[in-house]
DNA sequence: TGTACATCAGTGAACGCGCGTTCACTGATGTAC
DNA sequence: TGTACATCAGTGAACGCGCGTTCACTGATGTAC
């Protein structure tokens, strides 16, 4: 039946790896399908075989920030230290592409289709449950905790991403780093 | 000499007083000359009688965004008590365009110019300062406490108006307020 | 005060360009015999 | 194994559209006398 299978998965896969990446570091408007499919090795009109439209592409792309690899491993530490530390690293904050997805997209997703959104918010909510796991429980509390927490990291990635001095850029993530450090050794976490 | 400069002047700020809302909804990318220019009651083509680019509206814009009233209002509070309670007030987080700029543009603002860049950093620490002074000092130590918190309301501001459910923005709105009203009480800043 | 003239904010057609999308075509690959 | 044919991933010109920007023009307003 024509070209193999094999090698168009293969190619659909790859432009949704870039995209997913494409599309924290750019922003979901700030990608165009013709720049997409050029650092993919294609043209542009190869898109449609793979995808129906822009919006599908968004959604796929979107999945597979979600579940990436440099995502995860930011959501599901096995430790809370080695989250928050790795969260604010400086590591993380110049790696925008292939760093946290919730943060790289959290004022483009407001903009978005309801599709977009929903992943978003699935995604987000595991987020919480994971952290509040790496907090010692699932119970309102901890939830809680991990709300903050989360909010805090978002925040402070955020800020640090978007300054324009280096010093201060650095300053937000050591500060916000160790008072978050602090708090769980406070907590009890480390029993 | 020709058309009164009031209302020229007048015309002037309204324009940027648009755009200083918009980009805030819409993401500096996300608001053409055209769209603007039809808000003020304007066409696209008198643009250029006011601005020499897209570029010097946007610095004006910014300037304006980061002195506006709304922002100032939630950054230079009478007390920190009421700076979280407004900034994670579900009114906040339904009035991107009026609201708090250094939230609604945390994104944008890494891929814009240099200069709006800059003006982002200094309303930054402006709002550190601000939020430090609110905390009863300007030390080291209330700086990063200062840090530490306008992080957390960044966060929980962008999250909140990411997620689509209704019933988990306000969690998050709720859960970090009373998160940071209680640190603040413990703190001793009520003395 | 009334008239002639100069100014210039605002108009709207047009510019080149990039966007998302369509489509007739190509040519390498897989299948049938 | 070798040949003829069918499939279809990928190509690249073209579509209508909106973008930022330019420019010749208009007509209300301010100035000069």
């Amino acid at each position: 039946m024509g070209h193999s299978q094999a090698s168009k998965k293969a190619t659909h896969e790859r432009v949704v790896s870039i995209a997913a990446r494409r599309f924290r570091e750019d922003g979901i408007d700030g990608l165009s399908i013709a720049d997409l499919m050029k650092e993919a090795g294609l043209t542009h009109g190869g898109f449609y075989k793979h995808f129906d439209s822009k919006e599908q592409l968004i959604e796929e792309a979107l999945t597979v920030a979600f579940k990436g690899a440099e995502d995860s491993k930011v959501t599901y530490q096995s430790s809370i230290d080695q989250l928050i530390t790795e969260y604010l690293s400086f590591a993380h904050r110049d790696a925008v592409g292939t760093g946290c997805a919730v943060s790289a997209l959290v004022n483009d997703i407001g903009r978005a289709e309801e599709g977009a959104r929903m992943l978003y918010t699935h995604k987000l909510l595991a987020t919480f449950g994971g952290i509040a796991r790496l907090l010692g429980g699932e119970d309102q509390a901890k939830r809680s905790e991990a709300i903050v927490m989360f909010s805090t990291l978002v925040g402070a990635l955020g800020l640090a991403r978007a300054v324009a001095e280096d010093d201060l850029s650095k300053e937000i993530l050591s500060t916000v780093r160790d008072a978050l450090l602090k708090d769980v050794v406070g907590s009890g976490v480390h029993s």
